[in-house]
DNA sequence: GAATTTGAATGATACGTTTCACAAGAAAAG
DNA sequence: CTTTTCTTGTGAAACGTATCATTCAAATTC
């Protein structure tokens, strides 16, 4: 062995006087006879020799990575999926490749090329490319959004948890609902919340209104809204459902500026309920994304053996959290 | 070329009509005639290949790829570091293998261990295991802990953030002051804000006190602290400096539950400042961590050439940033 | 005890690159 | 016209592993 380079198997084979296949089989899943097994592995260790695992990818194809692409992980609901992610590979015996994009179209794709080289074993995206190129070759799931019909698609069910949101504030006594929206100018499984408020408001015949914006517009115009909305210190809305935890909390602080405070003058219900995954009780009353599950069932079809007969859409069951900014307080 | 495997640079070259070492020459750094260049990447385009960086690595040694160890990304200021040092290591061409250890010392190791056996290019580490063990074999830079002499540490000016923030509230007024902390049990540059805090007040015969508790110890020991120092509603204290944003906003509310206000009753200075990272206002006054620059400085350092006469402590310059919880309101 | 099966060690081969010594031709120098 | 220098294409030889057809001995069966 040369020295400052890494031992190898052959040296390890020299160190243990044994034959190198027999080293290959003891890191591997082999049949070795104890005695040579025991030798191997104290050379092994007397050497501090250690598995190339890039050469092993050579040979074996399968390099236990998985490529896991966003874009961002400073929004509480990514960086607490990410975290689950990475713990769910982690327990499959699987390293996680994170690369941020920025809702950068090309960085995306950028990215899914780079991983397709021959780096992962597989990716799981949450892209914002309408015409994202997949290979078929590498394995891909997606978060939340369709890109292609071997796609598989893990979302959580948006569509139930609108109907839940504007369930709940009916029950909770509201009787003119409003939903608030801001996020990607791409549709994804997520603005089927807004399909779910609507579909529940129409079926109970619910008075209810939609405002509908993408990132760009910026907060403005919600502010405007509202003020257009407030007459003599009143909001015409006694329930509001937004579509996310952070909008919650925005929309609570511009109608505390108004003077409407809730849960007294309007109740609030978000999305997503990331604080309570982080071990805190949430800022608001919210529908709660079982992320962990989301994580989990995203591995696990990235990663089933029969890459036939996928599902294209799978949908996980949301529940509702009490947060402060409904009537219901515990 | 095999059906349903990848193409390889033997493909293309006989695609090509080249000779293998030709194609190697197009995608790395050899001179090649303009001729022959084209023809290679046609040929390459025509097939769709993409280099192997298996073979690559295996070759080279070298795999573009750093492994950033940290114990969790739910915190704030975790996530805003990794999405900056995700940036900066794909500024440089390099992926990000990303594991999480839960503050958990096995893990780290573990994970240390495997980072090394994937032959990563370095590796970025927060970790609170006093005995890891760290090959020299991989360049390592550990991130506000001293790992062992010939490991870079890259960290806040922790020292003079708690300067900063005694200065800051003594300016604003403050009389009696009092540091919070909680956090690992195991000491890292972090710590020196009290350091700081204190060298301040001595120095400036300030009167303060200490409160220096663990992540085990959970807040109660801070309600009691408070209590037992508030008298006819009262607080025995005008400024606070939190070791952390995060408490700050805890501390606020639990001194709200007792009727005593920020910033009107007391003043308040956080730790961290990543809300400013997360482009929003901070919701309390914070000494703010460079996170960019930390990130910057992490890698650069990781990926330096020159691996002798390394710095072993690299302190980065802090900023004070007003937030609500203090008296100096824009 | 001979024949057969089983279990385990062996070592050559291939994976897809990079690299390097060489060759071949063109251009420059004498 | 010869010699030298440069440029650029060539193909063989690693890199460190997994695999597989062999081989060899021991265990089992008849």
């Amino acid at each position: 062995m040369k020295w400052g380079s890494a031992p190898t198997m052959k040296d390890v084979a020299r160190e243990a006087g044994v034959a190198l296949g027999t080293v290959s089989k003891v890191f591997n899943h082999g049949t070795v006879g104890e005695e040579y097994r025991q030798r191997v592995l104290e050379a092994a260790a007397r050497l501090g020799y250690q598995v190339n695992s890039y050469a092993r990818g050579l040979k074996t194809n399968r390099t236990y990575a998985v490529a896991v692409v966003l874009p961002n992980i400073i929004n509480p609901f990514f960086s607490v999926l990410t975290q689950n992610l990475c713990q769910a590979l982690t327990k499959r015996g699987y390293r996680m490749f994170l690369s941020i994009t920025d809702f950068d179209p090309e960085a995306e794709q950028r990215y899914i090329h780079m991983a397709q080289q021959n780096q992962v074993d597989g990716i799981i995206g949450l892209t914002y490319n309408p015409e994202l190129q997949v290979a078929d070759q590498v394995p891909f799931v997606s978060f939340d959004r369709y890109v292609s019909p071997n796609v598989p698609c893990v979302a959580s069910d948006n569509f139930g948890g609108g109907q839940m949101a504007a369930k709940k504030l009916v029950e909770l006594g509201c009787e003119r609902l409003l939903f608030l929206r801001i996020g990607s100018t791409v549709a994804g499984e997520s603005d089927k919340r807004r399909d779910g408020f609507e579909s529940f408001c129409c079926g109970a015949g619910v008075e209810h209104d939609t405002l509908y914006l993408c990132d760009s517009d910026g907060y403005g115009p919600f502010r405007s809204f509202l003020e257009n909305h407030i007459h003599q210190g009143h909001l015409d809305y006694d329930g509001i459902f937004c579509c996310t935890d952070g909008l919650t909390l925005e929309i609570q602080k511009m109608l505390a500026g108004f003077g409407i405070y809730a849960p007294q003058d309007v109740q609030l219900i978000g999305f997503d309920g990331t604080a309570i995954h982080m071990g805190h009780t949430p800022e608001c009353s919210t529908i709660v994304q079982p992320i962990p599950l989301l994580a989990e069932t995203c591995v696990d079809i990235l990663l089933k053996e029969d890459r036939s007969d996928l599902p294209s859409l799978i949908c996980l069951p949301v529940s509702y959290a009490y947060g402060g900014t409904t009537r219901d307080g515990v």
